[in-house]
RNA sequence: GCGCCCGUAGCUCAGUGGAUAGAGCAACGGACUUCUAAUCCGUAGGCCGAAGGUUCGAAUCCUUCCGGGCGUGCCA
């Protein structure tokens, strides 16, 4: 365990001794200090003054003189109201840096989701639409926290539940029967398709017999219509090609490809177990499960024509998924539009006595919009992903043309950082907020962002290619010397990566740790301006040279953690 | 109408019921013969949407109101 984690478990256990308050709950209460002088925890006392009968300062007076100093902890010193716990430094950079820099700097985390299995059902683009930026959003923190579980030690596997049944399929097909031309298809099948289906609606607000004849097409399809399975399946593979050429580039990869249609042979099953269960009737000629009593609307599980709906297959994937991998979570990367349906997809499976159903969660998030509105793939109203990433690349590109024109692999380099800034500017932003569009914003290489944070982990790759040794903390006995205020700093930034990691884990907000990562550089920016490394005092440089080589592995680790790659040089 | 979510600096956003509410962008002023200036330092900028309540303590929890978004039986 690192040390920092160590040191909170002896507080937990000092405190709990001396308050009798159970160790977990305070756990809870203890807090980190608003600065680094007031320690590394701290424990507010105002909890116990009704008990004891005294005033707070005076508790964490008495308190603080019953605790003697350890190998960890250096003091508990009474400030105010609060108890605040100091770390050793020394303890803590000895213990911590070579635990990085050894790989054993999430240890503690790791043992966290152990024998575990989490589902994740993430991204699901409609095929025959484009991925838009309104895709990435659910593509990006559902690749984040599949790989933030991984490291917690959990067997991940990732869906990308398709959205390749229902309505729009007839859509799409009367459209193509109607203006459909094969060699546009297979030139550009996305485009094609995205072209058609916008057409097929702007044809439909002048001709209401559109959209009944596409429910009719959907109808058939569902009925094995030999013209229609065929066109359906024609249309399927060009798409997931498409799709699966912007993950690859993307560096985002699926357990599973089971989309909605998968389920299909599953869904008579599903119907008759919720008879069964008494939960499905006949209401104005559609098969209906009333949550009325429970403070829901009404779910429809088939229409009257008896065609299906997704909530539909939404239940016999989970059950499905339960069978498949019986996981102790599943997680659904959906936008928040979405949340009614999930509460009735979870209520209903409790009320078909499923015991898992609690470990469903609805990780939910805002839309993306336009100043003026919101995107709409119908009326055209969209931004390609595609264009977003190539124009980040392509300013990466000019910004290293500027900047590092001797630079071997620009091209990969503009890669990794364009892509870096395109993921990156959408993981900070907190999941349940709304997001605006801005271009100016999505190529602003400066401040909290990938590139921010891959430039400062270039500079120390920089730096340390730069001794042909590299860092050895064996043979930097004097750890000890770093001591410089930006020093303490950074040791202890890097101490808190690991409890970002089980935050962001807990609360589903790879946020967490793209904001740690922000500040970690940070840290690491201001160190690089007032301590020089290859120019100091041999020991010095040699504890420097650890420092920053745990600072890069960690940098290196978290953005892994989000999906993004670090270069090397930039 | 009803339900859910969001209102924090000019803009975009952090903020674990706790100590003096913080960053980035934009603005202004500084720092490159020195490990990559995609950087750093400084200045300025706030009735935390409003009003009540709970609490020793509220940006954070509860209620009401205002503003915005989303949803609300035959789309996903």
């Amino acid at each position: 365990m690192i040390p920092l984690l160590e040191f909170k478990a002896q507080i937990c256990s000092i405190l709990s001794q001396l308050t009798s308050l159970p160790g977990d709950e305070v756990e809870t209460l203890l807090e980190i200090p608003p600065e680094a002088e007031l320690g590394e925890y701290a424990f507010p006392c105002f909890v116990l003054a009704r008990q004891m009968k005294k005033a707070p300062p005076e508790i964490a007076r008495e308190l603080a003189s019953r605790i003697t100093p350890t190998a960890l902890l250096e003091k508990a010193h009474p400030v105010g109201p609060y108890l605040n716990f100091h770390i050793r430094r020394s303890g803590l950079i000895r213990g911590l840096l070579p635990a990085i820099l050894e790989g054993r700097g999430t240890e503690r985390a790791a043992q966290e989701g152990r024998g575990k299995t989490v589902v994740i059902d993430f991204s699901a683009p409609n095929i025959a639409k484009p991925f838009g930026v309104g895709h990435l959003r659910s593509t990006v923190i559902g690749h984040a926290l599949y790989r933030i579980y991984q490291e917690l030690g959990y067997q991940a596997v990732g869906i990308n539940h398709l959205g390749d049944w229902g309505t729009q399929f007839g859509k799409l097909i009367v459209a193509f029967r109607r203006w459909g031309e094969n060699e546009r298809l297979q030139e550009d099948p996305v485009q094609y398709l995205y072209h058609l289906y916008v057409r097929f609606h702007q044809e439909a607000a002048g001709d209401e017999a559109l959209e009944e004849e596409a429910r009719q097409w959907f109808l058939s399809l569902e009925k094995d219509h030999p013209e229609a399975l065929a066109l359906w399946e024609r249309f399927r593979q060009l798409s997931l090609q498409e799709f699966k050429r912007i993950y690859a580039y993307l560096g985002i990869e699926f357990d599973q490809y089971q989309g909605e249609s998968f389920y299909n042979t599953m869904l008579e099953q599903t119907l008759q177990l919720a008879r069964e269960k008494g939960l499905a009737k006949e209401s104005q000629g559609a098969l209906v499960a009333d949550l009325e009593p429970h403070g829901l609307p009404p779910c429809l599980l088939q229409k009257k024509d008896g065609a299906t709906l997704y909530i539909t297959r939404d239940l016999a994937a989970a059950i499905y998924r339960q069978q498949q991998y019986r996981f102790d979570k599943l997680l659904y990367v959906v936008g928040a539009e979405q949340t009614l349906h999930f509460r009735q997809l979870f209520k209903m499976l409790e009320l078909m006595d499923f015991a898992w159903a609690k470990n469903c969660v609805h990780v939910p998030f805002g839309l993306i919009h336009f100043k003026d509105g919101r995107m709409s793939t119908r009326q055209g109203k969209v931004i390609f992903l595609e264009d977003v990433i190539q124009r980040a690349v392509e300013l990466a590109q000019r910004i290293i043309e500027e900047k590092n024109p001797g630079l071997q692999e620009k091209e990969k380099a503009a890669r990794m950082v364009g892509l870096g800034a395109v993921i990156f500017g959408d993981l900070v932003n907190d999941r349940v907020k709304d997001i605006e569009f801005d271009w100016d914003k999505v190529l602003d290489f400066s401040g909290e962002t990938a590139p921010y944070i891959q430039y400062s982990h270039a500079r120390i790759c920089s730096i340390l290619r730069k001794v042909s040794r590299g860092a050895a903390p064996e043979q930097a006995a004097e750890l000890g010397l770093l001591t410089a205020p930006e020093e303490e700093q950074l040791v202890l930034t890097l101490a808190r990566f690991e409890e970002q990691i089980m935050r962001a884990a807990a609360d589903y907000r790879p946020s967490y740790l793209a904001h740690y990562l922000v500040n970690l550089a940070r840290d690491f920016n201001r160190f690089y301006h007032s301590c020089p490394v290859l120019t100091a005092e041999e020991n010095i440089m040699e504890a420097r040279l650890v420092l920053i080589d745990a600072v890069r592995v960690t940098l290196a680790h978290g953005l892994e953690l989000l999906g993004i790659e670090a270069p090397e040089k930039m």
